[in-house]
DNA sequence: AATCTGGAAACACTG
DNA sequence: GACAGTGTTTCCAGA
């Protein structure tokens, strides 16, 4: 298929590889949903239906990474059907035969897509191979020398954000990158392996056929950053004539001299091209960007609520020439983009094979690479099947479940937060160490039969899925003190160790051979391609990955991430950090004291609630009130502000942070705000303990506000428990808030101070028969989970308490307060408001109750199924309520 | 001698 | 353009 297939002209211009030129076609000639592909060719190619693959290498390992038909070629051989070509790829083939390329910019329209789905199903129906042979365009060779670039290109790597918001976010087609994730990492493996001419496989029996490996620690190039072949001229040809990192100058700060400018444009390594479709944290990371954040940090899958992807990048994005240089050198395949453009991106489980999407995205990209439109920013990088086939192994940019079926990927050890990464300047940092002073340990449950790799490498720590970080690297620690083998291999430009978990280890291993090493911003902002910037992006997690053989030949796939490490000498010296903290959720009236524990926090720390809308706007703001003699140099209690609005219906998220200064925040952390819904509610019988509950649930596994309306003839707040477990959908422990409304005539509420959940303070012991499935109710910072909220509180409000004491069952209020990780605490305004709220008889108070608006209703609440009543239930309910 | 580590100076960027 | 505040990168020195 060709762009001409589509009916749209074709615009080529030439050849300038400056900015400008691009760029104003970006912004000004090509609409944002437009799918709109840039061709790069060859002038003495440019007219041919077929031509080699033929690119201006960026450096010499990207050269070979830039070319579709390697990766083609590549593919075949993989399916067995051809074998590998010989390689003979050598930099000054791209160099003298392309000094002035020129630059086809074709628009594709929307019947492209239909193009497609018919390329798709010709390939469903077994046309693959004759897919295959079609003849391939030339794509996307962009020289990233900086003689190419515009001179008058500010050589300020900081810019950043201002000096790049010409862009349209909606027209940016970085997220571009990800349609070509897959084939780009086939063709990048293809590329080290021939750059590197080491097609060694793991020794473990890993499937990665292409890889470089150094395979021992004395023989690691990358071992010593001072003056070893580092990321930047180990992947690049820069090492050969790149001068000493470090300045001859006693004060020699690097400066962007025109020097820098080329070594930095030409051989920057670019590690994590594979940039996300998603909003781009970085440029404030501590500061608004965070604000948007979730604070999900891991990998995990369908568990990113949309609007995290759908705020606007605080650093917009080059489209023209940097999508085309990335593509140049990467050529990112990503499934999930390609989503937009194909349907097949919903790959059975069973049956994933990245190679059959290498069809399908060649055949839709190898003619022309689309600019996607806004809604490909909204599109979760999720939803991948972990089983892949051996030769076609996911990217690293690709979001991967932490465990399938028996097999789980896990985090026993997390590092300290903070680790100092080292530049390429200085000498090593050291390895990551773990909190207890020993390493991170990571664990592969579910699998003991073999030795299997784990793979490790940088990732990103914003709110997005993790992707390897641009601005970290990985390095492998050597020395006496490592006692982990480990060996070092790059993948799609990231270096990655792999370390042997050992079945006599139980399948743990220790990480003590990991180090961080920091590239210079600038150089990585001034590469050709990159969008993200450096500045206060300084945060990065540890990503694991094992690829586990499976009995079909396939391989599953697992990660698993670290908490996010601050590796900003001066970040973890001053910005405050939030582990984790006590209550994630209080009413809106709010008065509860919040409990965070972390670190750098001050005496003057401030926590501040907010409430973002879509628009990223804060439209609501509050600061808590700080219980100085409660706070202690590791934790800072605060009392939570009330909510704004008190009438609002449904739970309201909102975000709160810690900060020491203007610009020392910590990062955001999610709360929510919950309605006051329930009453006590009048009973003939005045010895029947009847509660409400309302749950809501917004963790894993509920999605919607379901109600629990049942008779609870409990003996104690056990059976409450109990119950509560047992009508919570399967998977999930005890739901997010519960409020119970006991229902005793004339009874004024006693157990009303059991609201605050356990602290970090005061601990809770659960009961083990009530609770063994009641993850612990601290919460810690949503960067320190694997997985989105793994835990739920049990956020108890009975009423009116007075009544269970008058119960004949009810037993002793404050243990069973323990037993249900409660505790008697001062009676909090949310009590105060529910009392108030249950000795009313206005008959417009929400005493009217919901048991009895269920009763009124047409659903039948008592038998209706839990997982069926559901968020607008309850609001019909509340405007019945309130009719009344 | 090499590596690791903490501190801070010098420089760069932002507002 | 100057300036203060903040962030980055390099250098130093000691363990």
């Amino acid at each position: 298929m060709s762009a001409a297939h589509c009916g749209w002209e074709d615009l080529d211009f030439r050849a300038i590889f400056g900015e400008e030129s691009l760029e104003n076609h970006d912004s000004a000639d090509i609409a944002p949903d437009d799918c709109a592909s840039f061709f790069i060719f060859s002038r003495d190619q440019a007219n041919s239906s077929v031509s080699q693959p033929v690119c201006i290498p960026y450096n010499e390992h990207q050269m070979h990474s830039s070319t579709h038909s390697s990766c083609l070629q590549d593919y075949r051989n993989n399916d067995g059907s051809k074998e590998i070509p010989d390689y003979t790829y050598s930099s000054s083939v791209g160099t003298k035969s392309f000094e002035c390329p020129s630059i086809q910019i074709t628009s594709i329209s929307p019947s492209c897509h239909q193009d497609i789905e018919t390329l798709e199903n010709a390939e469903n129906n077994g046309s693959e191979r004759d897919y295959m042979d079609r003849p391939l365009r030339d794509h996307l060779c962009l020289h990233l020398e900086p003689t190419f670039r515009d001179p008058s290109l500010s050589p300020s790597p900081g810019s950043s954000i201002s000096s790049r918001s010409w862009i349209s976010d909606a027209s940016s087609c970085e997220s571009l990158s990800h349609i070509y994730d897959d084939l780009d990492s086939e063709l990048n493996e293809a590329a080290a392996r021939f750059t590197l001419g080491s097609p060694l496989t793991s020794p473990s029996g890993s499937p990665r056929e292409y890889r470089s490996v150094s395979p021992s620690p004395r023989q690691s190039p990358c071992h010593s950053p001072r003056n070893s072949i580092t990321d930047e001229n180990w992947l690049s040809p820069r090492s050969a004539s790149k001068p000493p990192s470090r300045p001859t100058s006693p004060c020699g700060k690097r400066r962007h001299s025109s020097a820098d400018i080329f070594y930095s444009g030409l051989v920057s390594p670019h590690y994590s091209p594979a940039t996300s479709p998603g909003p781009s944290p970085r440029g404030s990371i501590t500061e608004d960007t965070w604000l948007s954040a979730s604070p999900h940090p891991a990998p995990s899958l369908s568990l990113y609520p949309c609007w995290q992807e759908t705020a606007i990048p605080l650093k917009t994005r080059k489209t023209s020439e940097d999508h085309s240089a990335r593509l140049a050198g990467k050529t990112e395949l990503n499934t999930e983009d390609l989503a937009c453009l194909s349907p097949i991106v919903d790959m059975p489980a069973d049956e994933t094979s990245c190679s059959q999407h290498l069809l399908v995205q060649d055949s839709s990209t190898d003619q022309f690479l689309s600019v996607p439109s806004h809604f490909t920013w909204n599109k979760h990088k999720s939803g991948h099947t972990p089983v892949f086939r051996t030769s076609s192994l996911p990217p690293l940019d690709w979001a991967l479940p932490s465990r399938y079926g028996q097999y789980e990927l896990k985090v026993e050890v997390q590092p300290k937060t903070h680790h100092r990464a080292h530049y390429e300047t200085e000498g090593s940092r050291g390895a990551v160490k773990a909190v207890t002073g020993s390493h991170p340990i990571v664990k592969l449950i579910g699998y003991t039969e073999k030795p299997v790799n784990v793979q490790i490498f940088i990732g990103t720590a914003d709110e997005r899925y993790v992707k390897p970080h641009a601005f970290y690297q990985i390095h492998r620690i050597t020395g006496k003190t490592v006692v982990t083998a480990s060996q070092e291999i790059v993948i799609t430009n990231t270096k990655v160790l792999e370390i042997p978990p050992l079945p006599e280890n139980n399948m743990t291993a220790s990480i003590d051979c990991a180090g961080i090493l920091k590239l210079r911003n600038s150089d990585i902002e001034l590469r050709k391609g990159e969008t993200d910037i450096g500045r206060k992006n300084t945060r990065v997690r540890l990503v694991f990955r094992a690829h586990i053989p499976q009995t079909s030949g396939k391989v599953l796939s697992l990660q698993t991430a670290s908490i996010p490490i601050e590796c900003s000498q001066r970040s973890a010296q001053e910005l405050p950090q939030v582990e984790k903290y006590s209550v994630n959720s209080c009413s809106v009236n709010g008065g509860l004291e919040l409990v965070i524990t972390g670190s750098n926090f001050m005496p003057d720390s401030k926590v501040i609630f907010l409430e973002k809308g879509q628009d990223g706007c804060t439209h609501w703001e509050a600061e808590g009130k700080i219980v100085l003699k409660k706070c202690q140099m590791n934790n800072i209690v605060v009392e939570i502000p009330a909510y704004h609005n008190k009438s609002v219906a449904a739970e309201v998220q909102v975000q709160f942070y810690v900060c020491n200064g203007k610009r020392k925040r910590s990062q955001s952390q999610r709360f929510n705000y919950t309605p006051v819904l329930l009453k006590q509610e009048n009973l003939e019988d005045g010895n029947l303990q009847e509660a409400t509950a309302v749950s809501v649930a917004k963790g894993r596994g509920i999605s919607d506000l379901h109600i629990i309306h049942t008779n609870l003839l409990f003996q104690d707040q056990r059976s409450i428990c109990k119950t509560l477990k047992s009508l919570s959908p399967p998977g999930v422990g005890c739901p997010n808030q519960l409020t119970f409304t006991s229902s005793l005539k004339h009874e004024a509420p006693h157990i009303s101070n059991i609201q605050e959940p356990c602290t970090s303070s005061s601990p809770c012991t659960a009961d083990p028969e009530t609770m063994e499935n009641y993850p612990d109710t601290i919460y810690s910072s949503p960067q320190k989970q694997s997985m989105p909220y793994q835990g739920f509180s049990s956020d108890i409000t009975i009423l009116p308490s007075s009544s269970l004491t008058a119960m004949p069952h009810c037993g002793q209020p404050s243990s069973h307060t323990h037993d249900c990780r409660l505790r008697d605490n001062s009676l909090s305004p949310t009590i105060t408001h529910h009392r108030q709220n249950s000795t009313s008889s206005h008959p417009t108070d929400m005493s009217l109750g919901i048991k009895s608006e269920l009763e009124d209703s047409d659903i039948n609440f008592q038998t209706k199924d839990l997982q069926d009543i559901t968020l607008d239930d309850v609001a019909e309910i509340i405007r019945r309520d309130m009719s009344h």
